[in-house]
DNA sequence: ATTAACTTGCACAACGTTGTGCAAGTTATT
DNA sequence: AATAACTTGCACAACGTTGTGCAAGTTAAT
């Protein structure tokens, strides 16, 4: 009473599933509204073929949005440090790999659909955030002018911001990888020589070419 | 050859002019897909009647970001100061009070049309702070490890930021309008108790309840 | 009180989009 | 070579939206 049909599905099919979903992130990147049309096009496929794979558009994107979620999610458990300053950096350093997913994810966040699945996506990354502010506050090495809550917040919002910025006006990764480490510092309360000062000090936070 | 038709517009008329706009504003900037009905209805008004004001729902459009890049243009123009983060610090403080204008372009950022008009809304706005971000470098009180371009556009999004979180976890204006200040400084390498003095050191900074 | 301005509701065309049925083609697999 | 899987194009219904015409109502101004 369960499940697998006649056969196994043809190989070029399953390419062509996650030919869609790639073509759907990429589309929808630079145009939230964009049509099944368009995604399609960019998969090399027709519309219609669209729905041999999706049953409809929403359960195309809610695909792309929970493999998105769940490649920053596991970019991101692996992640633990003692020093919670040099946690929050290596949180960014981590989400420097997944812009692609991450990007797509702030743009539906203002959408209604999606939302939900996309909060619970980021889960994982606010409470680590959320978790090393707090002992770095104890530990007096995080700022605490402005409330936990709102700080990771801010915090969330200026990685996303670098990471936007930096597919619309491109950099070397080893920069963009060390900016977004940067401006999480600078959002937590370092100066900016600080900052330099500590990201060269761990070698856990230099650039690795590998990826 | 040239304009009046027969009489002077009527009263209610120019107002339900006005609150189109403002419903527009305020509708737009929590669901940038939202209808003309859904508008209208906001505005008190159908959908029908709108087209008695403007020729296209494109045109409602533009008439908003244009009021609200004046609006903007103006709160900016008298900002001077000779120490340029100050400066800084004061455009910030001057954009606090133009959330609702700020916020609805920046959603609209992504969308295909207005966003000539926006850029270029936004032109004094980036010049001002391109231009501080300069002799701020050259008198060694700002940082010089990130392109002042790419610095200018982090600020921007940064505030942005502020403006966007205040709007979704309010909090009372003399707070909103610090932070904005604290979130500019920390982006130009300032250090988190650096700011803090800096801004209550700065009378011109301070929070004044008139507005 | 009269006039012109303004609003409203309804009907209608035009448009772009999503989702489905079907018949004919192509391609991976055995 | 045969078969099932997959793709494609076309046609079509359904939906929500924008923009317009018109006739009847309401309201500000003189």
């Amino acid at each position: 009473m369960t499940d697998t049909p006649a056969r196994t599905p043809r190989r070029d099919a399953t390419e062509n599933r996650a030919a869609l979903i790639a073509a759907a992130r990429v589309v929808l990147n630079q145009n939230p509204d964009a049509s099944l049309e368009a995604i399609a096009a960019q998969a090399g496929l027709s519309r219609r073929s669209v729905y041999g794979h999706f049953a409809s558009r929403d359960d195309l994107l809610r695909e792309m949005v929970s493999i998105g979620s769940h490649r920053v999610a596991a970019a991101l458990e692996a992640v633990t440090h003692d020093d919670p300053v040099a946690r929050l950096a290596l949180i960014a350093s981590r989400l420097w790999f997944e812009v692609e997913n991450i990007r797509v994810m702030t743009v539906f966040t203002v959408r209604g659909t999606l939302k939900h699945h996309i909060d619970e996506a980021l889960r994982p990354l606010r409470r680590g955030v959320l978790e090393a502010i707090h002992t770095g506050r104890s530990r007096g090495t995080i700022r605490d002018d402005i409330s936990a809550e709102r700080l990771a917040r801010l915090m969330e919002d200026a990685m996303f911001a670098v990471l936007e910025e930096s597919t619309e006006h491109p950099l070397p990764e080893e920069h963009g990888h060390r900016l977004v480490m940067l401006t999480t510092l600078g959002t937590i309360g370092l100066g900016w020589r600080e900052a330099e000062a500590f990201i060269d000090s761990h070698p856990e936070l230099a650039w690795k070419a590998e990826h």
